[in-house]
DNA sequence: CTGTTAGCGCTTTCAA
DNA sequence: TTGAAAGCGCTAACAG
């Protein structure tokens, strides 16, 4: 029961052309005979064959994707973009192509340059992670205008609205690491926050899981643990050192580290010959996984990267050939890594 | 640079007909040309368009499924079922078909039964759980005959030889499982592992996980955990009520339940007003799940079963149209999950 | 405004 | 053994 353009053209008394027409919004049709193909259309819920359409139309969707250099120091970066190649390889024989633009994770200007060096490309649509809220904020706009769809990977900057989002619910992580240390400390100790962050960083992303791992603490009437905060904005050894003299005290029995920089806590453990403090952070770059390995972190909060460039590929593909709308808000799962089921991820 | 049929007939100074012949291998071609042609297809590396191809061939594969019937019972198999839907509406356009066929998850003879069913529509691939494993191996023999791939999905008995594997690696998760408790339960304590299954389950992917739990705290030096185990081979009230009254002891710790059962042993808990103990069980089943969110029960591993689904149908597809190789095994991650990352499941 | 037509790259039948 | 040709369903350019 599969209707095609020629059947829907015969029936109306009209050409192929002329259905191909209508249904591709070209105008230059009558008002008459776009509702006679239209009504047809729906009465027996024409699908366009997309194969045939695919092979048809040699037409070519750019993809537009600017992210931070996978090169440049956070290794992190590697894996959403992995995810997107993955993906662009499955889909690249409907006519999908990518043309990458890596920007400096710490530098707003170097963002805005490559955004403006990606606009020129003249994109279909536009994959980005957008770590400086500002300048993402101008993109958005532009792209508004000339309609590109936006999708954001990673993380949210609050008040903007790109047409999808993927990542992860950033406040909610934190309640699962704020249970999982809770789980191992039993009714009463003392927790660390350690946020190693300087302003330049898209920190309401991490302020968010803070914010989670607070507030599940501040739910729970039988136990008693006490939170402590520290923010350091210095990334170097010594800096890390001086501030967390001041911190690490014997009583301690949990850390939270908001961001992937777990190592860099658990190197000052090592060198200090620090044990037994549980120990939770995000995201499975190699460093951090080394001290997984180790049993010197006891958590890591995974947030799928890869999946979020497979599923922010897929969700554009879907778009531009399909004609499907843009999932607004695609949050992907909170996976628990331990030494144990790391193998798997 | 992209070689199509009609460049490498031309090249050869033959029809594309021809080329396609050798393509497929179908014969009724000289040596001489099938050798020439074979030389131009490597030199420049064709890869047939699979668009065009679909839409030229009106060709269609029928994958078999069969699983345990997803209204019997165990409301696990609905999630698998799903997945293969979800992911066969994505590829049915390649002119990929099911027919599905369901059995009885306690009968070894509705399995063969319905095994039989299903090579009577002659499928062109099959998916299977072989929750029996003999019944398993003959379908595996009469596939093999007449070369149909088979993917197992869920589990693996031992030593049988399917294509593809798609699943959990089962010692492991029980090992992640120990790892949890562990981590909840400090230095030394006792913990109870409590297999309610009977000997037409598909046990040995159960006891995978028993030992994959033992073997954790088998290796570890420094903690002293009393590991007991009890078998229930009822499913009733009273019988697990009988069996528990003797094994549920106020010096317990923690609770394994290496199966969908868990649920079973919280109702017992519940009933006798037994609180605090640590327990750990799998899948994400709705009782299960209300446990958890109730925050009776403190994890459940979840094997990804949708997921099995999706990956099944995918790689089966990409095998009959892309001609790709089968995957051996693929082991789907061992998710950890807590009251407060299940909504993202 | 509408119809005609020539493909897209591959498969498949029929004839030679 | 091989070649020629008619499609698969849709697009897009051109003619009217």
């Amino acid at each position: 029961v599969k209707i095609r353009i020629k059947d829907i053209a015969q029936r109306a008394n009209v050409s192929s052309g002329t259905v191909d027409r209508v249904l591709h919004n070209r105008g230059e049709v009558s008002e008459d005979t776009r509702f006679k193909i239209m009504s047809i259309v729906n009465e027996f819920n024409y699908q366009p064959d997309i194969v045939a359409r695919t092979l048809a139309s040699k037409r070519i969707f750019k993809i537009g994707i600017l992210m931070p250099d996978p090169n440049s120091g956070i290794s992190y970066w590697q894996a959403p973009i992995n995810g997107i190649n993955l993906a662009l390889s499955e889909v690249s024989h409907y006519g999908i192509e990518a043309c990458n633009f890596y920007f400096d994770f710490f530098s707003k200007q170097s963002y805005k340059d490559s955004a403006l060096k990606l606009l020129a490309q003249s994109p279909d649509a536009i994959i980005t992670a957008p770590i400086f809220a500002d300048q993402a904020s101008t993109l958005l706009s532009h792209c508004k205008e000339k309609s590109i769809p936006v999708v954001f990977i990673d993380s949210m900057s609050n008040n903007l609205e790109p047409n999808g989002f993927i990542g992860q619910n950033a406040f909610q992580s934190g309640r699962v690491a704020a249970s999982l240390l809770n789980f191992g400390i039993k009714e009463n100790g003392n927790v660390l926050v350690i946020s190693i962050t300087n302003e330049k960083d898209n920190t309401s992303h991490f302020q968010n899981r803070v914010d989670g791992f607070k507030s599940y603490f501040a739910e729970k009437k039988h136990t008693y643990i006490n939170i402590d905060y520290i923010q350091i904005s210095e990334f170097d050894e010594l800096s890390i050192a001086n501030a967390l003299d001041k911190k690490i005290k014997p009583e301690l029995n949990g850390i939270f580290i908001p961001n992937s920089r777990a190592f860099k806590v658990v190197n000052y453990l090592t060198k200090n010959n620090i044990e037994g403090k549980k120990i939770i952070g995000y995201d499975l770059i190699d460093k951090n996984v080394s001290y997984l390995r180790a049993g010197k972190i006891d958590f890591l909060i995974s947030q799928r990267p890869e999946e979020q460039g497979i599923n922010a590929i897929h969700c554009l593909t879907k778009k531009m050939v399909m004609g499907r709308d843009i999932e607004k808000i695609h949050f992907l799962p909170i996976d628990i890594i331990t030494k144990e089921n790391i193998d798997f991820y």
